[in-house]
DNA sequence: AGCACGCCGACT
DNA sequence: GTCGGCGTGCTC
């Protein structure tokens, strides 16, 4: 019998990804979510690895042994592994991408290996293994830079290594280490430390001031010690030594704690609200794991339920967890949760450095923190005793990660409540459909907050038909109504936001004389100027090169395209002259953007003109209009959640007029002014909106009546792609008419180009498999994935598969 | 993926 | 005869 360990290998890629055994030493101590190194594949390279459990076994076949255990203590609970597990099969996703989604990157280990020459070769060597002693002659070298000077260096090192003439240190770093300081303290009585103080104050100044110090303060930290007093850390560390102080280490947390100083004022619950409050609370009671949407249009007070609920778990000795979109919206969020729950509450957003979110992780793991708030990767938190999840704004598209694996943080959140039992709660005043969809089924309970909390009335929103203006001979983006309402606005000093509905935060060049675009040579797409650089780059692979005022085939000079604000600027200062207008889009996002928006509402500038950006943020008390200059762009694009985007996009922007005390108006320009989405967004109608969109959801085979499973395959050479992706094709086909799948509805369609054929020189082509993906098919899926990886004719293409995407 | 093994052609 | 090219198959 032998300690036998299952080991998830950090270097195992999708098709091989799967738990290892290896044997335990008899002098090692390991145990299930410690991490440890091992050797792997043929030439034993040595790699990270998980422990997901440790059996007492008996060795039926020659296994290889854990190297080394590079975790003092678990760092995955046995609930955290089952979730990771989880992960693989949802995300079709190796355990260590899961891993790398649930912990902290402040955990991470860097494992390095340094050459050192031993001994000086007898001999003579090879030319290129030469070359390689000789580099280390002059020092200890990295691996990497080995094989930079030699492609073949790994083989030749261990030849020479066999030979005894270079050795190799491995070492694995973390990126941040665990910060501690020395709690001090006096180990003599008070009388002793009394004496030594007057004696010391004659002879050493210095400690003399620090014993005094200590007697005064009694324990202290070292670091404060030092800071105080100018003392020496040695003769601190000698005198512990000495018996004379008591030391013990503490951890440090970097984190910026706010304790709750200011007393918090406590929140009346209009009866709207006690009443959501009142069933959200009896269904955490119920001890049963669900979900609830609340759903409440934007100022009917979400927030305040959520944080009297959160009180109450508080004080129930449970936790709770607010999850948030990644927008500028959440400071405010941020500051009432601190003052509610002071150091209860872990705040972990993007604005944490790598330290600062490790400590938090600590924090949270040790049973520190009650209250979490943060964004999506925030739910991954190892809280424990978990009474509620709320998930705010829960249609936005933040939610979900961009990169594998591309998880969504309400799925994360759905499966944590069920094991927990802890209860879901998604807020939002537009819901996604299949969201609104269970709730209207009975799958989630549905909670309505319907009043507006300052009473306001929401704004007068009304559609513009801009066919109309094109036949009155007005070709501006600007309608007639829209100009009288900006003049109204202008005369009472209010401010207006104008929209434009596009994606605009990238700006594209054109040649007007021959209509030539600069193309990314590695990507499908056109590149997008930056006037920070004056560079052309592209988003995809990061290619770039200079700006070229002329186009290099016909000499003319290259003129914007792009998302149009300029375009709009130019005719609103014809239309309205002299009047300041602040303009939003691609040279002014990140940190710009937040300022630009704090002056906007400081200087009261007339008319904001922004692309999406402008959408979500900050209230503002002055704007009383809100014009959406293209209504249609976001609609007609070849998409099933098209509808659902622009509906929810016009709908908060729309929300934008009117925060104040002053009544708001908004108007919507389009040229298909029948179209039913836009005539439901003016009237702020979401329940229309959604009885209309779930039918023809249904009609269609679209989430939430099916899953939309995408197979997505790359490589550098088009034609490769295509076939191989047609094989996969029939070969689906085929399984899918065996008996066990054939009554599953399942359709399998493609291949067709993805939406941008070729990234960084490798084209990719999409199958769509529309049906249920249930356990069965997720397996039989993850199966041809395996097939594809391992046939050697797709040695240069590469798979992966998603499931329900929202992005 | 990454690495060894193995089987063929260009050199000492 | 041997060095090194790439095709093949496995990873506890």
């Amino acid at each position: 019998m032998a300690q036998i360990a299952k080991i998830a290998i950090e270097n195992a890629v999708y098709a091989i990804d799967k738990p290892y055994d290896y044997l335990v030493p008899e002098d090692m101590t390991v145990c299930a979510g410690m991490r440890v190194t091992v050797p792997f594949g043929r030439g034993n390279r040595r790699s990270e690895g998980m422990v997901l459990s440790v059996q007492e076994g008996a060795m039926d076949r020659p296994l290889k042994a854990v190297e080394t255990v590079l975790d003092r203590e678990a760092q995955l609970s046995a609930e955290q592994i089952r979730l990771a597990l989880w992960m693989c099969q949802r995300y079709f996703c190796t355990f260590y991408d899961a891993l790398h989604a649930i912990l902290p990157i402040g955990l991470w280990y860097q494992h390095k290996e340094l050459w050192h020459l031993k001994r000086e070769p007898e001999g003579e060597l090879p030319e290129k293994e030469q070359v390689l002693v000789s580099l280390l002659r002059e020092k200890d070298r990295e691996l990497s830079q080995l094989l930079e000077a030699q492609p073949k260096a790994k083989a030749m090192l261990q030849k020479l290594e066999q030979q005894g003439i270079v050795s190799c240190a491995r070492a694995s770093n973390r990126r941040v280490s665990d910060k501690t300081d020395w709690r001090v303290a006096f180990a003599i009585t008070s009388q002793e430390a009394e004496e030594l103080t007057r004696d010391k104050m004659r002879r050493a100044p210095r400690q003399g001031a620090a014993l005094s110090f200590l007697l005064k303060n009694g324990e202290t930290s070292l670091h404060d010690l030092i800071y105080y007093t100018g003392v020496q850390r040695k003769w601190v560390m000698k005198m512990g030594e000495e018996g004379v102080f008591s030391l013990c280490e503490q951890e440090i947390f970097r984190v910026p704690l706010r304790p709750a100083q200011e007393k918090a004022p406590q929140i009346q619950l209009n009866d709207e609200q006690q009443a959501a409050y009142n069933d959200i609370l009896a269904q955490i009671h119920s001890g049963k794991p669900g979900v609830t949407l609340l759903q409440g249009v934007t100022g009917s007070g979400k927030t305040e339920v959520y944080i009297t609920l959160a009180q109450k778990l508080l004080q129930e000795g449970r936790t709770a967890m607010i999850l948030v979109p990644e927008i500028a919206l959440t400071p405010q969020m941020m500051q009432r949760f601190s003052l509610y729950f002071g150091e209860d509450v872990a705040l972990l957003h993007s604005g944490l450095g790598i330290a600062q979110r490790y400590d938090q992780y600590k924090r949270i793991r040790q049973g520190l923190v009650k209250i979490v708030l943060g964004t999506r990767s925030a739910v991954f938190a190892p809280i424990d005793n978990l009474g509620m999840i709320v998930l705010d704004e829960e249609q936005e598209g933040s939610y979900e990660s961009e990169k594998s694996p591309c998880y969504h943080a309400r799925d994360i959140a759905k499966y944590r409540c069920a094991k927990e039992g802890a209860w879901l709660v998604l807020g939002s005043a537009t819901p996604t459909v299949e969201t609104a969809y269970h709730a209207r089924e009975g799958n989630y309970r549905l909670t309505l907050l319907r009043r507006r909390f300052n009473q306001n009335a929401l704004p007068g929103v009304s559609l513009v038909d801009m066919r109309q203006e094109l036949r009155q001979g007005n070709y501006t983006s600007i309608s007639h109504p829209l100009y009288e309402e900006i003049q109204k606005n202008l005369e009472l000093g209010q401010q207006t936001i104008l929209f434009l509905n596009r994606r605009g935060n990238s700006r594209q060049v054109i040649c007007p004389g021959c209509g030539y675009v600069p193309q990314c040579p590695r990507c499908s797409v056109s590149l997008t100027y930056h006037s920070a650089n004056r560079r052309m780059m592209c988003h995809y692979c990061g290619y770039s090169e200079r700006f070229e005022a002329d186009c290099p085939q016909c000499g003319e000079a290259f003129r914007p395209v792009g998302s149009g604000t300029q375009r709009v600027e130019q005719e609103l200062q014809e239309l309205f002259p002299g009047v300041p207008i602040l303009r939003m889009d691609a040279d002014s996002v990140g940190v710009q953007h937040e300022k630009m928006l704090q002056k906007f509402d400081k200087e009261k500038i007339p008319i904001l003109l922004g692309t999406q950006m402008v959408a979500k943020g900050l209230d503002f008390d002055n704007v009383t209009l809100v014009g959406v200059l293209a209504a249609d762009q976001s609609l007609y694009v070849d998409n099933y959640r098209a509808a659902e985007r622009t509906f929810v996009l016009l709908t908060q922007v729309v929300g934008r007029a009117g925060r104040g005390d002053k009544p708001g108006r908004a108007l919507i320009q389009t040229y298909t002014p029948e179209n039913e989405v836009l005539r439901d967004a003016a009237r702020q109608d979401y329940e229309s909106f959604y009885r209309r969109e779930i039918g023809l959801r249904h009609m269609r085979r679209e989430p939430p009546f099916t899953d939309v499973t995408v197979l997505t395959v790359s490589g550098s050479n088009e034609e490769f792609v295509r076939r191989s992706c047609m094989q996969l094709r029939d070969g689906l086909c085929a399984a899918m008419m065996q008996p066990e799948y054939r009554d599953m509805g399942l359709e399998v369609l493609g291949p067709a180009p993805a939406p941008v054929v070729k990234v960084n020189g490798r084209f990719r082509y999409r199958i769509t498999v529309v049906g249920r993906c249930s356990g069965p098919v997720r397996r039989l899926l993850a199966a041809f994935m395996k097939d594809f990886a391992q046939r050697s004719e797709n040695r240069n293409m590469s798979i992966f598969a998603e499931y329900n995407r929202m992005n």
